[in-house]
DNA sequence: GGCGTGTGTAAGAAAAATTTGACATCACCG
DNA sequence: CGGTGATGTCAAATTTTTCTTACACACGCC
C-alpha cells in the first residue's frame, strides 16, 4: 500500500495549547493511550481521528499531519 | 468516540478526472473495493489513504474529506 | 448473442487502529 | 516521606479498515 509514513506535531502543538494529554484525549474523544501512540507515531490515526485532535488543536489536518516529504 | 461522520467528495472528483475506480485504486494504493467502500462512505479511511488519494485527486485532504458540518 | 469494461455487493480473513486496565517514573507540594 | 498530576510502557481485547475472491448488472461494440 501506499501507506506513506505520516509525520505529526502534535505534542508540540499540544504543549503549544498547554493542553495535557489527558486534555487532548478528552477533546479529542478517545483516550490518552491514543494520544500517546500519536505523539509517539506508532500508528497512522483514523481521518477522523485526526480531524478531532486537528480540530481541538485549531489547525487543519495537513498543519498537523504531514506525509512523509510535504513541504511544510 | 467522536467518530464523526466524514462526507468526502471522491466520486465527484474522480470522475471530474477522468479515472475509474480502478485507477484511482491503483495511484493511491489501495484497492478497487477500498475506493467503492470510500465513495459510499462506508467507512473512515485511514490519514494515510486520505492523503494518498487527495493527491491523486490534485486536492488537499480538507478538499475531499469533510467533517460533517464544515464549511465548505 | 458473446466479449470487455466499469460499477456494485457480499463474506471471510488479515492488518491496523483504538480501548481498557494495570503499573512505573519523574516532578511538585505539604 | 506520602499524595497527586503528567507521561510512558505492556498486554489483551474490541472495533474498524483494508484485502481477497467471487459474482451480478448495465453498456457499448462487433
Amino acid at each position: 500500500m501506499a501507506k506513506a509514513r505520516i509525520r505529526n506535531r502534535v505534542r508540540e502543538l499540544r504543549e503549544a495549547r498547554g493542553l495535557t494529554q489527558a486534555e487532548l484525549a478528552a477533546r479529542s474523544g478517545c483516550t490518552r493511550q491514543t494520544i500517546i501512540m500519536l505523539e509517539k507515531e506508532k500508528y497512522v490515526p483514523s481521518l477522523s481521528l485526526a480531524f478531532a485532535v486537528a480540530a481541538v488543536l485549531g489547525d487543519r489536518v495537513e498543519e498537523v499531519f504531514q506525509p512523509e516529504g510535504s513541504s511544510g
